[in-house]
DNA sequence: TCAATAGTGTCTTTTAGACAGTATTGA
DNA sequence: TCAATACTGTCTAAAAGACACTATTGA
C-alpha cells in the first residue's frame, strides 16, 4: 500500500467556456471552429490550458474570454460550472478541465476581428442536437450550462446578466422565455417581476421601439437571490407549442 | 505571443471531501486531524492526491470515502462540489483540489476501526467558528459544501439522503432544521412533504419510539426535484432562538 | 382611425402558515 | 390516568394563473 518511492501524478488543466447570450430571441452558446488536431474542423468551447502554471483559474477564464470573445470583465456574469476530467476525454493525455459558465448582454457583432474570429454564436437547441459535431466532451459540458442557467433563473437575479444596463420588462421576459423554452403571460410577468424586491429597479427612463407604446428602463436590483422565486412552468407548454 | 518551446504546465490534482451527516440532532462533517505537515496537528476534510494519472475523479472520491470514512458507494449521495486552486492554497505547489459533497445516513460509530481513526464528526457551526483551525482553504470549502446542502433541500429530494432506508415524516423534519437551523411546524411539514408528489412513499410499517405514538415509516420517492420546492422560512426565526 | 405593445385591475384557484383538535403509544 | 408524539381538519392570508380592460405610441 505504501511505496516509498510513489509521487503524486501530475494532469494538464484547461479551462473551457460556456459563454451564453440572447441573439434573435434564442439561447445562443459561443463555438469556436477547431484548427488544429485533436477534433481539428469540429466544433468547441472557447478556452485552453493555462498560460503559466501560476495562473489562478478565474484569471485564466478572463483571459480566454478576452483572446477568443473579445469579452472583457465588466458587466459580464461569470462562475464556475464543474470539473470535467474523465480519462480518455483527451487524446493528449491526462488533462481536467475547469469549465466556467459566463452570461453576456446582447453583443455588437458576433465578435468580428477578435483573436478567434472562427468563433460563432450558435443556438444551443441546435448545439446541443444530434447533427452538431462537438469536441471532446465539450456537449456535455454545454448542457450542464443551460441547465445552470436554466435553473438559476428561477430563484437567482441572473436573467439580468443578459441584458444591457438597462432593459424593459418585456425584454427581460424574452430571456425566461428562450432560455426556459416557454411562453409566458406578459400581465402576470409584469406583476411579478415588479413584487420581487430589489430585483429590477425603474431607471426613470423609457425606450421607444417601432411600434406601440414606449415601455420604461429597469436596471438590475441589489438582489441577487429571489424570495419568492420565479415559478418555471411545469408541463408540455413549451414556446414552440404555445406559438403554434 | 507564441513560443514554439512552451508547453502547458501541469499540477497535482487532489479530491477532498465535504462529508455531511446528522448526528445529535445537528449537521455534523467528518474531518481528520493532519498526521503531516503542511497544516500538521490542525484539522482538515478527508481527501488526497490522486493514485495514478488514470484515476477517474468519482473513483477517487469513492476511494477516499472508503479509506478515511470507511464508507462505500451504496446509499450514500455524491456530487462534485466545485474545484479549489488558488496558487499557493498548499505550499507544495500548485495543488489544484476537486471538492465532492456526500451526505451520508446517520452511521452506527464515528468511524472507528478504519485507515483513519483520527477521523471525527465535528458540527459544522463548530468547524465553520473562528475557533476550529482548519488546514488549506477547508473552511471555504466547508462552508460551500453547506450552503449547497442548504439550498438543494429547497428544491431536490436530497433530505432524504441523511436518512436510513427508511425513515420517519418527523426524522425528515429533523433533517431541514437542522440544515437550515429553522424551527417548522410539524402538522404543515407533515402536509407539505406528503402533497409533493412522489417525494416520499409510505413503507407500510410503522417505527417505536421511547414515547408516543408509533409513526408511519417511508421511503425515498422517485421524485429527484421538488415542484412546488420546499420554502426556507424567511426572516430572523432560527431553531435557537425559536426554541429559547 | 388601427395595429401594436405597455401597463392596470380583478377574479379564481392554489398554496403557505397558524393552530384547534383527535389518535395511539408507554408509564 | 397523563405525558408525549403522530396525525387530521379548518381557517386565513398570500401568491399564482387567467384574462378583461385602459394607455400610449407610430402609421
Amino acid at each position: 500500500m505504501s511505496d516509498d518511492r510513489w509521487v503524486p501524478p501530475t494532469v494538464l488543466l484547461a479551462v473551457d467556456l460556456v459563454i451564453l447570450t440572447m441573439r434573435e430571441s434564442r439561447l445562443q452558446v459561443l463555438l469556436v471552429q477547431r484548427g488544429v488536431e485533436p477534433y481539428r474542423g469540429d466544433l468547441a468551447l472557447p478556452g485552453g490550458f493555462l498560460n503559466h502554471v501560476e495562473e489562478d483559474l478565474p484569471a485564466a477564464a478572463h483571459r480566454e474570454l478576452a483572446e477568443e470573445a473579445g469579452l472583457s470583465a465588466d458587466q459580464l456574469h461569470l462562475e464556475q460550472l464543474g470539473v470535467y476530467g474523465t480519462p480518455g476525454r483527451d487524446p493528449r493525455g491526462r488533462v481536467v478541465s475547469v469549465a466556467y459558465l459566463a452570461i453576456a448582454p446582447r453583443l455588437p457583432e458576433p465578435t468580428a476581428g477578435t483573436d478567434a474570429s472562427d468563433a460563432c454564436w450558435t443556438s444551443t437547441d441546435r448545439a446541443l442536437s444530434a447533427e452538431a459535431r462537438l469536441a471532446f466532451d465539450h456537449r456535455r459540458i454545454v448542457a450542464d450550462g443551460v441547465e445552470r442557467a436554466r435553473a438559476k433563473l428561477e430563484y437567482s437575479a441572473l436573467a439580468t446578466a443578459f441584458c444591457g444596463p438597462t432593459f424593459t420588462i418585456s425584454e427581460l421576459q424574452d430571456v425566461y422565455e428562450a432560455v426556459w423554452g416557454v411562453s409566458l403571460d406578459p400581465r402576470n410577468f409584469y406583476r411579478k417581476v415588479q413584487s420581487v424586491d430589489g430585483f429590477i429597479v425603474p431607471a426613470g427612463t423609457t425606450r421607444r421601439t417601432d411600434t406601440g407604446r414606449p415601455a420604461r428602463l429597469f436596471r438590475p436590483g441589489p438582489r441577487e437571490a429571489l424570495h419568492p422565486p420565479m415559478t418555471r412552468p411545469t408541463g408540455p407548454a413549451d414556446k414552440e407549442t404555445a406559438k403554434a
